[in-house]
RNA sequence: GGGGUGGUAGCUCAGCUGGUUAGAGCGCCGGCCUGUCACGCCGGAGGCCGCGGGUUCAAGUCCCGUCCACCCCGCCA
């Protein structure tokens, strides 16, 4: 039984003591974050999480404690009784980086609660440590003060949600992990059933369908702070089970749905970092987005915008550039980005650049640098063909001058967006262009209602399939898919998707034209679906909601690189735990019970 | 499914065109040290060079395969 748990109760944190605190008796507990031994005087720096304090071990205070101080050792776990004491007026020096560092804790007794092994990896901010590692010792891993700040702001980010939805009258109200499984969308996790054999629940891919249903049944306003699962490829942003924000209101249209958001992410931004963002957030049409950016979550915090070329090309006939007359002939897209002259790029730099164009689905870099007020380019594969007119009119377009760099990109517009976009990202942190401690938040809106699948040779629901059109466009449903928008929208946060939404349709017909133009027999629409159609039969109201990534979210707050730095205990990219190497083969005797033979 | 980077001491990394006994810093262990806080000084231990083949007189180094981690494309209604 330790004496300190019965007799002296921890008085304080490692993170509170100053000179207020003179000569008072204090009991602390923590790790030996680091150990510095003269001989006569023993120094320890005690840590928890929520700071660091200087421990000493004097023979003249303790003989016994001081000679057991030679003990120990990084992270033995410990608690320390002692006096507090002035640094200064006992020979020794104040620590201005440290809170604490006035003062130290003169050590009367000392308990050892347990010993540690010499750590893999040192317990300091400073990571440089390859993450496997880290993943595999997460325990330690997590000591690390900044992992700790991080899992507190996650916390205060959540803490920050429920009082504002509580506040503004949402119902918390919990949907079901092991439900329905249906085809589409991500892949899902299966989970055999043992009471039904030969049957499988899916694992939740998003509560979609529970909260539409919540609103029909009255509930007017729902959150949830919930799990996620998608059995998809794994990125630094994208984990298979994650964690969203979930909203949905009764009675609203996109405006109040996103008014309702901006609180929150207002309210987020001030609890947990203590940044005011500026509401209503600025809106961009995905059209815009793709024309300007070549994506539809763009960093809009710096340039490097992009410039379509393929009219002016189609009038000028190709301009001389065999090139572009291909592109044309194949109703290609051509698009150009302006590179200005500040951001200096060699010509083996430029033709480092094509590789990172192979690495996103390109086939080449066309480039030009312009030169004689515009009227010529140099370094150009382009410059010996192109028209004089050609060679003018892109130079406007693009808005380039001197000096400036033009980077061409041309073929199917999927391909030519996502290098020219995968560019600018690359440019422009490469030229730190992007301004630091800023925040550019934007609304990407009217999204298209469907995607092409030229693999299925049918159109997909871009959204979900129970996004609602935009009403001008209820008439092209039929007979023109491809042009009809969603009443759907995107929260953008410095290039990344933070969140997403749409307005719902609750009129049954509609839904039936919808789940029509996706190619879903009406059998087929009964059978996936029914449930839903049925609660539209009995007076469904006008909804709509959103749902934000709340790792993704915390992952930019915290200022970190991947959203493992804010999941505790997150899968590798292949999709494993490194901790607990979970997944694994199960008994015989078990998939038996399951009705489950794994093939060989 | 495809492309890229990496894997050498507990950790981070060096190791050239193949050539003696594979190195450094940090950490670790022992000793000394009464004012450190990146403590200092002296001494020491520590290696399946990811794994499996191959080429060669000789492989950490070259070739083939494979595993793992990370980044990207596809994928993520």
């Amino acid at each position: 039984m330790s004496e300190f748990l019965t007799q002296h109760p921890r008085t304080h944190t490692c993170d509170v003591l100053t000179l207020e605190n003179l000569d008072q008796e204090v009991v602390l507990m923590g790790w030996v974050q680091s150990v510095r031994d003269h001989g006569g005087r023993r120094f320890v720096d005690l840590r928890d999480r929520y700071g660091l304090t200087q421990i000493v071990f004097k023979p003249e205070t303790s003989a016994s404690m001081h000679a057991l101080a030679h003990e120990l050792r990084s992270e033995w776990c410990i608690a320390v009784r002692g006096l507090v004491e002035d640094r200064s007026l006992n020979g020794g020096s104040p620590n201005p980086r440290l809170k604490t560092g006035q003062i130290e804790v003169d050590a009367r007794q000392l308990e050892i609660f347990s010993q540690s092994e010499t750590p893999p990896f040192l317990i300091e901010n400073q990571i440089d440590t390859g993450e496997d590692k880290r993943l595999a010792h997460r325990v330690l891993d997590l000591r690390r003060p900044s992992l700790q700040a991080n899992f507190k702001l996650r916390h205060d980010v959540m803490q920050a949600t429920r009082k504002y939805f509580d506040e503004n009258n949402f119902l918390e109200l919990e949907t079901p992990v092991l439900v329905k499984y249906t085809p589409g969308g991500a892949r899902n996790f299966l989970v055999p059933s043992r009471h039904q054999p030969k049957s499988f629940f899916a694992l939740a891919e998003s509560p979609q369908l529970f909260k539409q249903m919540f609103m029909m049944a009255g509930m007017d306003r729902y959150f949830q702070i919930v799990k996620c699962f998608r059995d998809e490829d794994l990125r630094g942003d994208r984990q298979p089970e994650f964690t969203q924000i979930d909203v949905e209101m009764s009675f609203v249209d996109e405006r109040q749905v996103q008014t309702m958001a901006e609180g929150l992410l207002k309210s987020i931004f001030k609890k947990s970092i203590g940044v005011e963002l500026k509401a209503p957030f600025q809106r961009m049409t995905y059209q815009e987005a793709m024309a300007r950016f070549g994506s539809d979550k763009p960093d809009i915090r710096f340039g490097l915008e992009h410039t379509d070329l393929t009219e002016l090309l189609r009038n000028l006939k190709g301009a001389g550039v065999p090139l572009f007359e291909q592109t044309l002939a194949k109703h290609g897209m051509i698009k150009a980005m302006r590179v200005p002259k500040a951001c200096e790029l060699s010509r083996t730099e430029v033709d480092k650049l094509e590789d990172l164009v192979k690495q996103l689905g390109g086939f080449g870099l066309g480039r030009a640098k312009v030169a004689e007020q515009g009227k010529a380019w140099t370094q150009s594969p382009f410059a010996k063909v192109i028209t004089p007119e050609g060679l003018v009119q892109i130079n406007q377009a693009c808005g380039a001058e001197d000096g400036d760099l033009i980077l061409f990109q041309m073929g199917k517009p999927k391909m030519v967006h996502t290098v020219l976009s995968g560019l600018r990202t690359n440019l422009g942190a490469r030229f730190g262009l992007i301004p630091k401690n800023s925040w550019g938040v934007l609304w990407v809106t009217d999204f298209p209602l469907f995607e092409y699948d030229e693999d299925q040779k049918t159109h997909l629901a871009a959204h979900h399939p129970f996004t609602s059109p935009q009403i001008q466009d209820l008439e092209h449903l039929k007979s023109n898919p491809g042009v009809c928008k969603a009443r759907a929208y995107d929260l953008v946060i410095n290039g990344n998707e933070i969140g997403g939404g749409s307005i719902r349709i609750h009129d049954s017909i509609i839904q039936s034209k919808v789940f029509d133009a996706l190619g879903i027999s009406p059998e087929d629409q009964q059978a996936k679906f029914g449930f839903l159609l049925d609660a539209l039969k009995f007076g469904p109201p006008p909804h709509g909601g959103i749902a934000f990534g709340l790792d993704r979210l915390c992952m930019l707050l915290a200022g970190a690189t991947s959203i493992r730095d804010v999941i505790a205990f997150p899968k590798s990219q292949k999709g494993t735990d490194l901790l607990t190497q979970a997944p694994t083969p199960v008994d015989d005797k078990q998939l038996r019970e399951l009705g489950i033979m794994v093939r060989p």
